[in-house]
DNA sequence: CCTGATGATTAGCCAAGACTAATTCCGGGT
DNA sequence: ACCCGGAATTAGTCTTGGCTAATCATCAGG
């Protein structure tokens, strides 16, 4: 009988680790300890012991000094959550009053908690969304993910408009800021100048101007709008 | 500095145990490790273990041997407990298709994942209802709890008018079954025969007539309806 | 080809919270 | 007063998932 059994119900901790190493390699290079140990804030030695667990139970594939990968079991595993995680805060923003700077922590903890039931019922309730308040894509219960593609904000030529489709930012004052501005997923974004060696983006968003940091640029995810 | 400080966060089992004990001693008489092992289905020397370490964090009074109760503290900390079991209970009824008999262990889950905020917003999104789906009162944000008196079932002397305000069991074929009769809160319940020796009770419940085991009429607890 | 720096792993430790087996307490019946 | 059975506790172990300190691997420069 293979390791891979199914679902004997991952812990918390276990389901931290899929998501984080997901996060760190959508396309599938491998992940480092490193950058696991300090997106989970844990230290490298821990990240190395989990790694050991979950390779043996056939979550990961791990080659010694190279880093990590999921197997296709740990990416079915860490889309579940995934989609979990962003449903939950679709929902927080749709039917409990959440501002999408303050849903991420609530979601972190319920979508542990959560029964498949309840992620359903509440998709369901939404009609089924395809991004949560960011604009990040929610997996399909199947597992499927649409990725939108999109280019940063920061990589778009002075001149052109984008649509602002994905916001790839977690802190709150920073997420505020970016409302503040009315940056947020789906709108409509013109880059009137950009100063080299990373310097700042000056947009017009609607009728006002406003100028943001380079590093602001690279968090956010556009596409070419089509003139119609 | 008392160790009784304030929000540590407390552990899922922590707050298990909490709320086991307040259930079974509403009241204030000490509960015994056996029955709090039997409620959480766990071993009496896990039970003993836990006690220990509550009570020295100033959550329980443990007379060794003679049972436990809860200090002020760790009641406050349980009352919060049930208030969001019976909160979400009463918020996945309302909002998400469940039915009494399915809202349970979700409840149980979610309960110890919810924030503050969260729990609030919902108890708002229902109009701070009083009372959860199987008709258990739900205790305030300040902790106030307004017991709803009531007798069993099994107590009502045939000829007399009652309403349902409580019913008092968990497992999920029995509330169908209660349902399926028209037993829920809030049902106006009167009692046709009672066979002695505990046995069964008649019923009429609207239109129809029913007849219950003595057990089951001791889990609904009802008050006399006024006749006006 | 050697040498550091950086990152990864191993060794060894700890706490929470569960368990079984062994022991101790207590209250009731003789 | 004693003994016995049931309840409670203590002793000792296990697993999970953290940690620090120490060791090892890899790769880029000299």
């Amino acid at each position: 009988m293979s390791a891979l059994a199914t679902n004997e119900s991952l812990t918390r901790s276990v389901e931290d680790y899929l998501k984080a190493i997901y996060r760190l390699s959508p396309e599938g290079q491998p992940a480092s300890t490193r950058d696991i140990a300090q997106l989970l804030e844990l230290s490298a030695p821990s990240v190395s012991g989990m790694i050991k667990r979950l390779s043996e139970q056939g979550l990961l594939e791990h080659e010694p000094y190279k880093g990590v990968q999921l197997t296709p079991d740990g990416r079915r595993a860490a889309l579940r959550i995934v989609r979990r995680h962003r449903l939950i805060e679709a929902y927080l923003v749709a039917f409990l009053g959440y501002s999408w700077d303050t849903v991420h922590d609530e979601a972190e903890r319920l979508e542990h908690a959560v029964s498949d039931t309840l992620i359903e019922r509440m998709a369901e309730a939404l009609g089924n969304p395809g991004a949560d308040p960011h604009g990040d894509p929610i997996p399909a219960a199947d597992g499927s993910v649409s990725e939108i593609a999109g280019v940063p904000l920061a990589d778009v030529p002075p001149g052109e408009t984008v649509e602002l489709r994905r916001v790839d930012a977690h802190h709150p004052d920073r997420l505020r800021y970016l409302a503040s501005m009315g940056l947020r997923p789906g709108a409509v974004v013109t880059v009137v100048d950009h100063q080299p060696f990373r310097g700042p983006i000056a947009l017009r968003v609607g009728a006002d101007e406003r100028v943001i940091a380079h590093e602001l640029g690279e968090a956010l995810m556009c596409t070419p709008l089509e003139t119609r």
